[in-house]
DNA sequence: TTCTTGATGCGAAAGCTTCTCATCCCTGTT
DNA sequence: AACAGGGATGAGAAGCTTTCGCATCAAGAA
């Protein structure tokens, strides 16, 4: 039961929240735009707006349950934590995202900053590329 | 002269991209939305429309003569290229923007990319801090 | 069940970026 | 130096993602 993972951040237990987490836990792929589960929970008969699924998303990041990126295109995504940091791969063709963790990088880049006198907060890394597999269209979404 | 800068990557020699290639080799900080750009040239009493900046940004862009980053808060800054690629620190509070190489994060990259079988084009690599200086207010932009 | 407060849905609005189109001005050619 | 052609420009409208405002609704406690 999901509930719980709400009443753990201090959320109320509502259903659209109930919905997007479930969303969120479940479908694929698991990094998804806000306008990709409103689409989501309007097909599965849902009454939402889509404020609301910004409201909710915004509130799973601020209580650590999900975390955002801004991809290129100036729009972001939304994936749910998984416990472990990682940073991405996304394909410039057909938006297949991989993630990864570098150790050595992540030690370098708390390295550089030292450096620069910065005490990092967060940090975004995406490497943008062409996947090279044989079912990558060009039918960029 | 500017001008053959612009003659070389194939582009017509115009007013505006004479001046807008001239602030961002020139003003200070070297980061700046269009917007910045857009009011930099309106309080030098020029005849510009926005749009006319962020054409002609996209066309530097595509010449290879500025990069645009993604920084958080959904807005973009350009800058000039000076032949070298680098990543950014940004200051959470204060905005400053501190630039940093490091070979072992870009070859941790190549290697990262190539067991995932990509290709690498491109890479945003961007740590978000604080700065830690005495003169860093919190009047963030 | 009733009450209080916070959550929701909807439409409007904000911020950034791109598009449209009539006019303008580079640039190569007379 | 004047000309012609097509790309470039300015102004405003429009597009897209995200947020706001507010009347209504529902979750959690009494």
């Amino acid at each position: 039961m999901e509930s719980s993972e709400l009443r753990k951040v201090g959320l109320k237990v509502t259903l659209p929240r109930m919905k997007i987490l479930e969303i969120l836990e479940t479908a694929e792929p698991r990094h998804m735009s806000a306008e990709d589960v409103y689409k989501i929970l309007l097909e599965a008969g849902e009454e939402i707006g889509l404020a609301t699924v910004y409201r909710v998303l915004t509130q799973f990041e601020a209580a650590g349950l999900v975390t955002r990126h801004h991809f290129e295109g100036g729009h972001s995504v939304f994936e749910m934590n998984q416990g472990h940091h990682h940073d991405h791969i996304v394909c410039n063709q057909c938006g297949k995202v991989v993630e990864f963790i570098d150790e050595t990088i992540e030690r370098c880049q708390e390295k550089v900053a030292r450096k620069a006198g910065f005490t990092i907060r967060d940090h975004s890394l995406i490497i943008y590329g062409d996947c090279n597999r044989k079912d990558c269209p060009n039918l960029k979404s």
